[in-house]
DNA sequence: AGTCCACAGGAAGGGCAGGCGA
DNA sequence: TCGCCTGCCCTTCCTGTGGACT
């Protein structure tokens, strides 16, 4: 009898072993959907830029000046993700490097994103990062900001150049560092005499210019733009040109990039979701097996792309932050439709206990509810209850609730 | 009018890890 | 090795808030 379960455990493993096979098999045989799916990445670069031509002219009569050997004004792009401000600005920074190395005044663009990889989210990490850029790497921590900074003039002044500083998702970096780097970066041609600086700042936020110092702002005097979002047309028109590159001939149904266009301009006109989509729409059709891709697969991949984000945002959170949205997921589980800051923090020392974490302080924890909601994993309203105190009301967001506790990895 | 509650949130500083230069 | 510098995460202390209650 011991020996017959073995046996059936021994043959389902074989089985399963086959199956895989079978698969890879079957992935290897079949034609695939794509014929090139690097164009469908973000990180790829078009060699034209589809409905920006106003955006690409302003940026390139801003920077043009350069070329000339003169100090091009500071500029501000604001704009909803997708709609192409890095990618104008990067498009631009390409042909001005291209057009400058033919001529004797060169100009130098430097693209930072300084909320990548924590890559420059403090002042020392941008400076660090852009001396980086000028050829000489620093260290990650441990040397005083002045010695940063006086490095990256001296090499800056070496370079002789007139010199772009792209500073992409600026606020992320405002909002932690505050605006102090950015009057030492307006300072900074005071100092220089064979070079200049100019800067670009790009943000998703239309009133980050208001936070600022108005001394900073009457130094920086940047001209602003705003990057409109792109409508359902003007997507489809992207979603074409991509897809004639990215898919094999006939194997889009119709409707298909009318159908991702559609779902993406829906949200604020992002293009690079509609992108996403179209890509994830061929995954799903290939791993089906299908050899086309309909509108049923688009639905699909929309689905995935929403809960693969939320997944992804929450299990990307610090133990901590998973500690309290595991307590708030906790209480609603208990019929605690609104928690105050006081029912989370003790559902939160129960939560701690399961995840075996030393609890933070509640003043610790109230800062991490507002990390939580400046992400939208939870929605939070302050409300004064007289004598019983002011807290903050507290619940899931609807689709992180909708995942349920499942999705949480401790 | 004064008191009270249950926090919110700012300020200051401690502890830690890590790099640099003397 | 030591002192000094950094960023980061955290705690402690403190003041502010505003509506219900006395």
């Amino acid at each position: 009898m011991q020996k017959g379960i073995f046996v059936c455990a021994e043959n389902k493993e074989e089985m399963r072993q086959a199956l895989l096979v079978e698969v890879l098999g079957g992935y290897l045989r079949r034609r695939s959907i794509f014929r090139d799916k690097e164009v469908l990445l973000q990180r790829f670069k078009p060699a034209k830029l589809v409905h920006r031509d106003e955006e690409l002219s302003f940026l390139a009569s801003s920077l043009a000046p350069s070329l000339r050997g003169e100090k091009p004004g500071n500029i501000f792009l604001y704009g909803n993700t997708g709609t192409g401000k890095t990618a104008a600005c990067e498009f631009v920074g390409r042909e001005l490097g291209a057009a400058s190395a033919k001529s004797r005044q060169r100009a130098m663009v430097i693209n930072i994103n300084c909320k990548l990889g924590k890559v420059a989210d403090t002042e020392y990490r941008l400076i660090a990062a852009l001396t980086s850029r000028l050829g000489k790497d620093l260290p990650v921590t441990g040397l005083p900001t002045d010695v940063v900074y006086n490095t990256f003039f001296s090499l800056l002044e070496k370079k002789g150049k007139t010199v772009i500083l792209v500073l992409d998702e600026i606020d992320a970096l405002l909002f932690k560092a505050g605006d102090g780097f950015l009057y030492s970066l307006t300072r900074i041609n005071e100092r220089l005499e064979k070079s200049q600086v100019s800067i670009v700042g790009i943000s998703n936020n239309l009133t980050v210019f208001d936070y600022f110092d108005p001394r900073i702002k009457s130094s920086l005097a940047a001209e602003e733009f705003v990057f409109s979002p792109y409508d359902a047309v003007q997507l489809q028109d992207i979603l074409r040109d991509r897809a004639r590159v990215a898919f094999r001939d006939g194997v889009l149904d119709d409707g298909v990039i009318e159908l991702c266009s559609a779902i993406a301009a829906q949200e604020h006109g992002d293009a690079r979701k509609a992108l996403n989509i179209l890509k994830l729409a061929g995954e799903v059709a290939e791993s089906m097996g299908e050899e086309r891709i309909g509108e049923e697969h688009v639905a699909l991949a929309k689905e995935r792309l929403e809960t693969d984000h939320l997944t992804t945002a929450i299990n990307t959170q610090p133990r901590q932050g998973k500690a309290v949205i595991s307590a708030l997921m906790a209480l609603r589980e208990r019929g605690t439709k609104k928690a105050t800051t006081g029912d989370l923090y003790a559902a939160y020392g129960e939560s701690c206990q399961r995840f075996s974490l030393a609890p933070l302080t509640q003043r610790r924890v109230s800062d991490i509810i507002g990390e939580l909601q400046m992400q939208g994993i939870i929605n939070a309203r302050i409300v004064n209850n007289g004598r019983y105190g002011r807290t903050r009301l507290l619940e899931l967001s609807p689709d992180i609730e909708a995942l349920g506790r499942s999705a949480l990895v401790p």
